[in-house]
Formats: structure tokens, C-alpha cells, sequence
DNA sequence: TTTCTTGCAAATTTTTTGCAACTTA
DNA sequence: TAAGTTGCAAAAAATTTGCAAGAAA
């Protein structure tokens, strides 16, 4: 465990919402770390699944820290302002789909984000 | 409606899961239909709601025809093979979720896809 | 000390842009 | 013809790599 590492650790739980790794280089410069070993720790911890990669449909990946538990997002496609859900016990719905896979021996993860309007932006 | 734009949607009509521009891209490039242009009716596909966009937490985005119906997808980590499924009504979640979100005047979209391995790749 | 990680710089890869020429409706 | 689209080449953005120096166990 390395300072560099302990800088990705500690903004990633210190956001808010998913961030994207060039913000998370951009940020983290400012303290002199360098953008290929924020690449780099951020591929190693999604490896050893510390961080959830979150996709909104942007061409660009967000990462989150995995211990926030088990949500998922809503987010505004105008501001891109980020909301968290919970307790929606779809859960059940992969394990029936995995049941009926043939051709699929186990599921290991899911993605599951929603895509909207928020009332500030509806005006 | 153009030569190139015929191109993409045939292309992406003939496909039997979700292709990447970078893809789509080298493929029509050998029928002189430049990466630029490509990437352009993507963008402009997507604006239309005529191709939706899903990300398979890979970096990399992938495109497929909306008209093939409501659908998601299984991927495995291993192989990347693809598979489809249906018939999950999880619409309903997403109406109960959409009517407990205070923050949102309407939900517009969603994504779902599954990852896990499939029995070729378990040995 | 031995292994793994970092910074730096450069290279790749992916996506976007400007603009003149060309199509489409 | 008028509006919008394309190809080309170049630029910009995003990510990855090689390698010597440095930090961690």
C-alpha cells in the first residue's frame, strides 16, 4: 500500500458520486501524482474488485469504491447530476435469469443505471 | 439518408450483438467509408434514438439497433461472448423507483446487463 | 534485499474538428 | 439550390508503455 494509492482510497471515499479517471488524474496532480499511476491503480483495484466501475453511457468510465454497498444511479442526461437508489430487490430477477442461462455458468456482477430528466433541468 | 448511413444501419442490422464504433469503423473503411464519418452517424444515431449505446465496463462503447426490441445482455468475462435475454419485467422497478425519486421529473432510459462466465470458459 | 510501484516521456489508441467538395431532397 | 454530409488530414483527448529510479515489505 502505497501514499499514490492511499490518494485514489481516500478521494474515491470522499465523492459523492461515481468519478471519472481523468478527474480523478487531474485532481490527484495536484499532489503529485502522475496520470499513469492513477490508470494504473485504478485498473489494479478494479481487478481486485475494491472499485466498481459504473458506465453512463459516455465514453468515458466513472469508478466508485465497492464498500458503498449494494445501489445503483440515476443520472440527469442535462446537468449529469448523480443520484443514488436503493432497495429494489431486483436481485431475485438475476438469480430466476440465471437459472434459465443455458449457456452461462455463473453471474459475477451486474450493471443496472437509470437515465433521466431532474426537476432542475425539466424547468 | 445516406450511402454510409445504409452502411452502418445494415452492418449493425446483420449483427448479432452489440458492435464497437472502433469496430464498425474497420469494417466499413474497407468500403471507403471514412472513421470520422463513422463516428459522426453514431453520434447521430444515438441523438435520433435509433441505436442505443451499451457499455460492457470495458473502456469501450458498444452500439446496437433499437428496433431489435427490449432486450438486455449476459457477457462473459472470459470469452465476451454475448448472449441476449428477455422477458424480465423489470419495468415495473423502474416505475416504482421513478415514482419514489423526488430529485427526478422522468425517467428516460435505463441499462441492465449481466456479467459472469459461461460454461465454456468454467472448464 | 528483493519485489513491486512510481514518474517521466513518449507512443498508442480513440475520438473530434475544420474545411472544401460533394450529395441529397 | 439549399441544407446537410462526407473525406481528408490534422488535432485533441484518453490511455498505455518502457525503463530507470525509488519505495515497500
Amino acid at each position: 500500500m502505497t501514499k499514490q494509492r492511499l490518494e485514489v482510497l481516500s478521494f474515491l471515499a470522499n465523492a459523492d458520486q461515481p468519478k471519472s479517471a481523468k478527474e480523478i488524474a487531474k485532481i490527484l496532480s495536484k499532489k503529485g501524482v502522475d496520470q499513469a499511476t492513477v490508470y494504473r491503480i485504478l485498473a489494479r483495484f478494479k481487478e481486485g474488485c475494491i472499485i466498481n466501475q459504473i458506465d453512463f453511457q459516455e465514453d468515458q468510465s466513472y469508478f466508485e469504491l465497492k464498500d458503498r454497498g449494494d445501489h445503483h444511479h440515476i443520472i440527469c442526461q442535462e446537468c449529469k447530476k448523480v443520484e443514488d437508489f436503493k432497495g429494489c430487490n431486483y436481485d431475485n430477477l438475476v438469480n430466476s435469469i440465471s437459472k434459465n442461462k443455458t449457456g452461462f455458468a455463473k453471474i459475477t456482477g451486474h450493471s443496472f443505471e437509470l437515465f433521466g430528466i431532474c426537476k432542475s433541468c425539466l424547468k
